[in-house]
DNA sequence: CGTTTAATTGAGGAAAGTCAAGTGAAGTGG
DNA sequence: CCACTTCACTTGACTTTCCTCAATTAAACG
C-alpha cells in the first residue's frame, strides 16, 4: 500500500476509463502518458483524508479537481429532507470535483483513507489550452464517466430490490477487475447505508436482499466486506443482462 | 420552423451546454464561435429521419455523431426481458452517438421528424487533434450532459411517482426555458409510456400523477401534450429541491 | 470491558405493479 | 367527409413489494 503510493507519487497522476473507439474487452487502462503524467504532476499537490473526512461540500466554490491515488471517495447531495442521495463511488484513476457555474454539484467524502492530487482548476486549465492530448484524454475520462453513470441510472430504473444489488456487485466487480485486482472475492469498501442510499433504497432492504441471494446459495460471505459469487448462473440471470457488456 | 432549419443549416452546428465554470444562472448556450461552426460544417452532413424511425441500434458500430437540429430523439436500451428502458432525451443543440469500444452503447430514435448533422467519427477526431478550443468546448458539453445522466439518476432514486414526475416535468421546463423557448406551458414531445420507461415505473404509474397532479389544482393540460402548472408552490415542493439550482 | 455504531430481523401498512376493461384520439380508406 | 380501425391513454380491482417503525444482535472503538 505505502509501496503503491510511492510509486504513483513518483510517476505523477493514473487516469483510468475505456477507450470509446478500441476495443478493450471492458478493461479500463491508463490513458496518460509518462510524459503527461510528469507535466501534470508537477501542477499538483498531494492531499491526504481520513477515513470520513469531508473533502468538500456541495456548492462550495470548486477551486480544485482531484485524482485519486488510493482509497474510495462518495460523492453524494443532501435531499432537501435532509436524505443522502450517493450518486457514485470513486476509485484510484478516478477524477472527481468537477464543477457547474464554478461550484461544486456535489459533495465528496472519503469512506476510507485517501491520498489524491489535487489539481487548482486555474492552473489546470491553462494547461489544458495548451495540450490537445491531454485534453482528448480528459475527454475519454468524461465520457467514460458518463457510461457509468448511466449505468447506475439504469441500475436504478430496475424494480427489484435483488436486481439492483446483483447489478451493484457485478459493477463493483467490474471495477476490481478493471483495476487489475483478484476477483474471486468482491470487497465492498462502504456501509450497508451507502450502498442503500446509491441504490435508491433502505438499508434494511439491501440487507435483506444479502440475506436472500445467501440463503439462495447464490453468494458467500466472509464477513461484511467481503463475499464471493457462489452460483454465477443464478447471479447473471438476477442481473438479468450480459454482465460484462458495457 | 423550416427558418430555424436552413439558418442552423447555414450557420453550422449548435452545441448548447452550460458552462462549467462562468456563472450563468442555469441557462445554456451556444459554445462554438462562428468560426468553428464553420469549420465543422464541413465535415457533416445533414440527416432527416421520420417520426419514430431508428437512427441507429445499440452495440451496431459507430461510424458516426449526431448534433441535433430540430426536432427530439429518445437514446434508450433494451433490456433482456425485451422492455425498454430510456436513458435520455435528446433537443436541439444537443450531441448524441457517443461510443464505447467502437459501439453504440444504445439505441436513438426519433420520436419527432428530425433534422441532424452527422459527423463520420474519423474525420471529427482529426479535427478535433489539431483544434484545442474546439476540443475544450467538447469538454464543456460532456461534462454538461454528465450532469443531466446524474439528474436523471438523482431522479430514479426518488421513491415516490408524484415527485418523479415532477421532476420530470421540471427537466423539461428548464430544457425549454435554456434553449429560449416561452415556457408558460410545458411541451411534451413524448408518449407516455416513453416518460414511464425514462422515469422506471409503469406508464400507468404516470397516468395516475398525472391526475393526482390535476384534480389537486397543481398542473392543468390543454391537451396530452401541453400542460400547464398552476400551483408553483406545491410543485416546487413535491419536486423538493429548489428547481433551478444545478 | 463497556459504549457506540453498524447490521440484521420481524411485523404492519402504504405505494406502485400487473392484469384487464373501457374511453378517447388519430389516421386510413371508401 | 365520414365510418372504421388502430393506437394511446385512462381508470379500476387486486397483488406484490418495499418502506417504516421497532427490537435485537454483531462488530468496532476507546
Amino acid at each position: 500500500m505505502a509501496r503503491a503510493k510511492i510509486r504513483a507519487n513518483t510517476h505523477g497522476p493514473v487516469i483510468r476509463a475505456r477507450d470509446p473507439w478500441a476495443a478493450s474487452a471492458g478493461k479500463t487502462h491508463q490513458l496518460l502518458s509518462e510524459e503527461e503524467r510528469a507535466r501534470l504532476a508537477v501542477l499538483a499537490s498531494i492531499a491526504r483524508f481520513n477515513k470520513d473526512e469531508e473533502i468538500y461540500r456541495e456548492g462550495r466554490r470548486a477551486d480544485a479537481v482531484f485524482n485519486i491515488i488510493t482509497g474510495v471517495v462518495k460523492a453524494y447531495r443532501i435531499a432537501p429532507d435532509g436524505s443522502e442521495r450517493i450518486t457514485a463511488f470513486l476509485f484510484p484513476g478516478d477524477v472527481f470535483g468537477l464543477s457547474e457555474e464554478g461550484k461544486y454539484t456535489n459533495a465528496a467524502k472519503a469512506i476510507t483513507p485517501l491520498a489524491a492530487y489535487r489539481f487548482p482548476v486555474s492552473a489546470l486549465r491553462s494547461r489544458l489550452a495548451k495540450d490537445a492530448d491531454l485534453e482528448f484524454h480528459v475527454i475519454c475520462k468524461l465520457i467514460h464517466e458518463l457510461r457509468e453513470t448511466q449505468r447506475h441510472a439504469l441500475l436504478l430504473a430496475r424494480r427489484g430490490a435483488l436486481s439492483r444489488v446483483v447489478m451493484f456487485l457485478q459493477l463493483l466487480e467490474n471495477l476490481q477487475a478493471g483495476r487489475g485486482e483478484r476477483t474471486v472475492e468482491i470487497y465492498l469498501p462502504m456501509k450497508r447505508s451507502d450502498i442503500g442510499e446509491y441504490l435508491g433504497m433502505s438499508l434494511e432492504a439491501v440487507s435483506r436482499a444479502f440475506r436472500t441471494l445467501t440463503s439462495r446459495g447464490i453468494i458467500k460471505s466472509r464477513d461484511r466486506r467481503h463475499l464471493k459469487i457462489t452460483d454465477r448462473n443464478t447471479f447473471d440471470e438476477i442481473a438479468g443482462d450480459t454482465a460484462s457488456a458495457s
